[in-house]
DNA sequence: GGCCCAATGTTAATAAAATAACAATGCTCA
DNA sequence: TGAGCATTGTTATTTTATTAACATTGGGCC
C-alpha cells in the first residue's frame, strides 16, 4: 500500500489522540468528533480511514481501540524499531524526552555525543556514547533510525557515517540540508524556517 | 501580496544559504547552484523568486546581497518583531539558542517558566519571567510572537492567556492541538508525528 | 558587430492534497 | 415496522504545489 506522506503524518496524529481517548475511557469516537480534536475536518479523516482500509461496523463511530491497533499495524514496523538520537544538547535531550513511557514500536537505544561531560553517563533515559563508538553500536543494538540534533558543522559528515553503517532513516533537525542515497529516507525540519513563516503571516495580517 | 506559504519557507531557507554564501565570499549564484544546495530544483527556485517578482540584472547569477535584502523586504516585517518562548525546558533552550547571534528581524526578548529554579535567570541568553507576569510583559516588551514549548497539558491554558493580551503569532511545538481566534496566526509541529513518518517509510522501503 | 549559449522569467501541464458532494447504511423512535 | 436521520465510505471537484516546456535575455567570443 502506498499512502500519501500527509496522510501518514495523519494516522500519527490520530493515534495519539485516540490513545487519549482511551485515557478519558472514551471507547468510541465518530469521525467529526475525532476531527475537532485536531483541528482539521470530518472528510478527512474519513478519507484517511478509507485509505488505509479502516470501517466502523457499527455507526457509533469508530471503536477507539480496534482503530488504534488497525493504525498501529499500518504504520509501525511488526517488530520494534531502534531509533537513535546524534547529538545530545538540548535538543536531543527534548527529543529523547518524548520517547520517555511512550508506548510504541519505536525504542530510543542509544544516543552520541562527543563531550566528555556526557559520554557514558545516563541522559533523558538514554545512555550516551561517544561518536567513536557509532559504527560498533548502531550495528551491535540494530538501530535504523538516527535523529540529527548536532551542531550544523557536523551535520553531513556524521550523515555521512551513519549511512555507512547501515542507517536507513534519518530525522535531521539542523539547519544543514543533507543528501542521502537511495534507499534511506531523509526528513528535515528546521525550527527557524517555521518561526519566519509565522513572523511572514502576522506581518501580513496587517496587524 | 500573497504568497503560497510553501514559498515563504523556501525562502527563509534561500535566505539562510545565501547568508553562508556571503561568508564563503561568493557573491554572486546561480539558480542551479542554490538549488542544488538546499536539494530542490532550480526551477522551483526561480519560480519562488518570480513570485517575489525578483529578477537578476546581470546574467552571472543573483547577487547574493542584493538577494537577501529582497528576500528580507518580504518576510520580514518593517521594523523588528519581538517573541517570547513560553516554558524554558529543553525545548525552549534550544529554540533560545537558535537566536543567538542570529542577524534578523526577529528578536527573542523574554522567556517564561514557573520552576523557581529559571525565574528571573537569564537563560540561554534570555531572561525567563514566571507565568504571573506573562500579560505584563508582553504588553511593556510589545511581544508579538510566542514560541510554545511547554508541557502539553499546559498548552491549552497558556495560550488563550497570551491570545487575549495581544500574541499575533503562535509557533506550537507541543503535543497539543491549539485552536486560536481568526487574526492569530497558529503554525503547529509535531516532532513524534515526523519521527513516525521516518519510520513509516523505512519499513515500507522494505530494508 | 553578430552568432552562440548559458541562464533566466513565465506560461503550461502534471501531481498531490484538501474539500465538497452524495449515496448507502443501519440505528432510533414513533 | 418503517420513516427519519445521523454518520459513514467513496467519487468528483477544486485548490495548491511541483515539474516541465519554452521563449527571452544579454554577455562572451570570433
Amino acid at each position: 500500500m502506498k499512502l500519501p506522506g500527509k496522510t501518514v503524518e495523519r494516522l500519527s496524529e490520530y493515534r495519539r489522540t485516540l490513545l487519549e481517548c482511551l485515557n478519558e475511557k472514551r471507547n468510541f469516537i465518530f469521525s467529526h468528533d475525532l476531527a475537532a480534536r485536531l483541528h482539521i475536518t470530518a472528510v478527512q479523516v474519513r478519507r484517511d480511514l478509507m485509505l488505509i482500509g479502516y470501517s466502523s461496523v457499527l455507526r457509533k463511530g469508530y471503536d477507539v481501540r480496534e482503530l488504534i491497533d488497525t493504525i498501529g499495524k499500518i504504520i509501525d514496523s511488526d517488530s520494534s524499531m531502534n531509533v537513535a538520537v546524534i547529538g545530545i544538547g538540548n535538543l536531543g535531550r527534548a527529543v529523547a524526552g518524548y520517547f520517555k513511557g511512550k508506548r510504541s514500536k519505536l525504542n530510543l537505544v542509544a544516543s552520541f555525543d562527543n563531550d566528555p561531560q556526557k559520554i557514558n553517563k545516563v541522559i533523558s533515559g538514554v545512555k550516551c556514547y561517544p561518536y567513536n563508538d557509532i559504527e560498533r553500536m548502531i550495528k551491535e543494538l540494530d538501530i535504523r533510525i538516527a535523529i540529527l540534533t548536532v551542531p550544523p558543522d557536523f551535520a553531513r559528515e556524521l550523515t555521512e557515517e551513519v549511512v555507512r553503517y547501515g542507517i536507513k532513516g534519518i530525522m535531521n533537525f539542523t539547519t544543514t540540508p543533507l543528501n542521502v542515497p537511495s534507499g534511506v529516507y531523509l526528513e528535515e525540519y528546521d525550527m527557524i524556517t517555521s518561526i519566519e513563516k509565522v513572523a511572514y503571516f502576522v506581518k501580513e495580517n496587517k496587524i
